[in-house]
DNA sequence: GCTTGACTTGACCGACCGGTCTAGTATGAT
DNA sequence: ATCATACTAGACCGGTCGGTCAAGTCAAGC
């Protein structure tokens, strides 16, 4: 059943787009249906076919996010070529451009949308939190796949690699948030090199 | 954790107590006026003669929980006698306690308040963006003096003191910011340790 | 006793919240 | 042609939002 410019994917798609930059650069309380249906062009009949709750759509906001993310510059930053230590610092430039690259009319960084949500619905929504949760466990992961590959090449030495993915991944949400509330993107690349330079060792 | 407060105490300290509770486990917009009036056994009327606007006693509320952090716990992890970079781990279990202490009936983590409301608001009010930068300001040079006296006993090799104290600050943050998404206090024991492998180089 | 000013009470305001509902339009399948 | 379904339109719902206000209570100062 499978229209051609099916009107569906373009209301949908126009909904999710509005409310995915709404979201990002404001909250998910600060930001209203009315306000996104209106940025989107699109009537609260239409909404709430589409979409069965304001949950139900920052439920499928994230989704679309995480995969951008997962297909676009983290799969860059860890999937090429570069040696893996050298990974890491490709990603904290890209964080950079990104984060400046969806600055605001009025210049302020939005900062990470994950992070973002986290910490403004986890103690609200068990179902958001689990997904926030789920998303950052694939990035611990490619930070995981970075550092064994590090450790046998003979790039870094042996550590515990499950655990400080873990941190890599907690020190690049915390500038992230520490560049927000400076509103000022240089600390990304200030602060960003020495995610290399966290290490938790093997428990023996 | 939510009580009625008793109607002896202060008025304005039973708002302002309320308050600082319901932002911490919650969010800021997700905590209505009434709501707290109602928490703090007071009417909306008292509330207004107290605060001139919401915003108003969010402010308040930050200055009070600054206050209590630089004299609390904040102070015991950086000023006693412990060899500096011991302050670092102590600082470390401070947090995982306070964090275990302010879990709410439910279990679950509320995290940093000021790093909830730096993610929440700063790009909707840049009074508390300031507010929030210049607290976290304060936090990063209480890591740099540690870092300075470090350095200064030969227990660190020379670095760029206030460069790493940020990052600290950073990580601190993002470990908050991961541990409240896993709802899982534990995080902070297992990641921050690590906090004292951070080093960011001195520019020649 | 009278006044002043700090504080309290609770009704009230317009705006907006997330969400529902009915009516209607457009389109593809039969 | 007709029917089912996908979608749109937008009025409407009860409730809550932050904030205002007029009318008090009460204790200290004169």
């Amino acid at each position: 059943m499978i229209r051609p410019m099916s009107p569906e994917t373009d209301t949908r798609t126009r909904i999710l787009a509005t409310a995915r930059e709404m979201f990002h650069s404001r909250s998910y309380a600060d930001v209203g249906i009315q306000e996104i249906c209106d940025g989107a062009k699109v009537q609260k009949g239409s909404f709430y076919h589409f979409f069965p709750s304001k949950q139900g759509l920052a439920l499928a906001v994230i989704d679309i996010v995480a995969d951008e993310w997962a297909q676009g510059f983290v799969a860059e930053a860890f999937d090429q070529n570069l040696p893996p230590v050298e990974r890491l610092d490709y990603l904290i430039d890209a964080a950079y451009y990104w984060q400046m690259a969806s600055r605001d009319i009025d210049g302020r960084m939005p900062g990470c949308l994950f992070g973002n949500l986290a910490l403004e619905m986890s103690t609200r929504d068990d179902v958001m939190r689990a997904k926030l949760n789920a998303i950052f466990d694939k990035a611990k992961a490619k930070f995981r796949a970075t550092l064994e590959e590090a450790v046998r090449t003979g790039a870094m030495a042996a550590l515990d690699t499950e655990a400080t993915a873990a941190a890599m991944l907690a020190y690049l949400e915390g500038i992230i948030l520490l560049a927000k509330t400076r509103n000022n993107p240089d600390v990304i690349l200030t602060l960003g090199p020495a995610i290399k330079t966290l290490r938790i060792e093997l428990r023996h």
